[in-house]
DNA sequence: TTATAAATTATTGTATACAACATGTTTGAC
DNA sequence: GTCAAACATGTTGTATACAATAATTTATAA
């Protein structure tokens, strides 16, 4: 087999998005050499990688953390997504093909049989299959690779949101009148709903956040 | 001194960015190491950052090449950058503080002189910082962040342009119909200023491309 | 002379070795 | 008992060594 650094990077990558490794924890690198079962030169190697797209930071001479930025830095990669979401939105709209719109219905119904089913986990593969669709029908290969590449570092703190309230079916409902937007060209209107689609997932984020900071604080005030 | 491999990764970086490595061109680790006087070892971790945000690529077994994504993707890339300034300055003006308030004014100002001289290369560099300020001012750390990598990204794209027809006039009158937008916390048209300020490189890039692919075409069926 | 195959060279990918520095611990003084 | 300093330990950052594979050259045959 040729490189095995990708696979490497990906693996320790994998641990970061599941919280495997914990954010702020010290990744150790004979530790991980051991785990992995190679020497600490591919391991460093994987680091630098992460630590060039911000997934890591790198200490001098202190070794590699996994980067801690907190809630606030969280919800600023939400809005960018939105606004790369609903752009991404309006060029499908403008420019799919029609293999891209036989793609987009086949993903919805898709999503469609996993929400029938209450499925959340299958409903979760799907609609990032789903956006993944619209991606590529934007016909802008550096905005799809930027957009992939956003979803999956946004991909844990996503996961906590499907399963409360019953956000599965609202998500698909959206779907529906992203679909349909696009399909029928309409680049502002795509725009305007993937921006909302996206956004509201920030905001749930948030209030997550705010009502965890507020049973901490009651937590450290009382007895 | 601390870790040297920021300086490496940097230094491989400009020269990437500079055009002293070409697009396509083999990075031979070796050269590299013999070059800056280290080392494989870190050049090589240099050289897995600069895979990780795309600027080099990998082919297994057969060492690292200069990403060479054609106009296409350059085109794209400027797509996506006019989106994330508009972005930029729509949250610039809804979010600014006073005290961005007097760093644009004064890299506005600097700007006006550096144009009033008409010396390009001050432009070039106070036109840099005048989109740092907005960046900053739209309080969104992460999105500044992206926007400063774009901006890097395609700074060698862009630097073509300014001395061209008269686009360093041109670009300072944009900027202040920019600034004012921002400073009269008109979001929306903040926006539209900014996204048609570097929209309008894309098309400049796309022209330049267009008219080079003519000249090559008619050199290769002519005589 | 050209095309093909074997051998040689060169380069990558990984492991190991080692030096510089940070951390943690023990010892000693006050 | 507490604080400081010296020592011991551990980890990073870099260099070197080596094996696996691709590129290149040379030799051979048609």
């Amino acid at each position: 087999m040729g490189s095995t650094f990708h696979k490497l990077r990906d693996d320790i990558e994998n641990g970061i998005l599941t919280g495997d490794f914990a954010p702020g924890a010290r990744l150790d690198e004979t530790q991980l050499a051991e785990r992995f079962g190679v020497s600490r030169t591919p391991i460093r190697e994987a680091l630098m990688q992460l630590s060039a797209i911000g997934l890591i930071e790198f200490r001098p001479r202190r070794g590699a953390l996994v980067a801690d930025h907190g809630p606030k830095y969280v919800f600023e990669m939400f809005e960018v997504m939105a606004e790369l979401e609903g752009m991404a939105g309006a060029s499908a709209a403008r420019r799919h093909t029609p293999e891209d719109k036989t793609q987009l219905l086949n993903a919805h119904l898709r999503c469609q049989e996993a929400a029938a089913n209450e499925d959340t986990d299958a409903y979760y593969y799907e609609n990032e299959a789903f956006h993944h669709v619209i991606y590529a029908a934007s016909q802008n290969s550096f905005l799809s690779e930027q957009c992939a590449f956003l979803h999956r570092r946004l991909r844990p703190y996503r996961r906590l949101q499907l399963r409360v309230h019953n956000r599965m079916k609202a998500s698909f409902d959206e779907h529906k009148q992203i679909i349909e937007k696009i399909l029928a060209g309409d680049a502002p209107a795509a725009r305007e709903s993937l921006l909302a689609h996206v956004k509201i997932q920030g905001d749930r984020f948030s209030d997550l956040i705010a009502s965890l900071e507020k049973i901490k604080a009651k937590a450290t005030q009382g007895p």
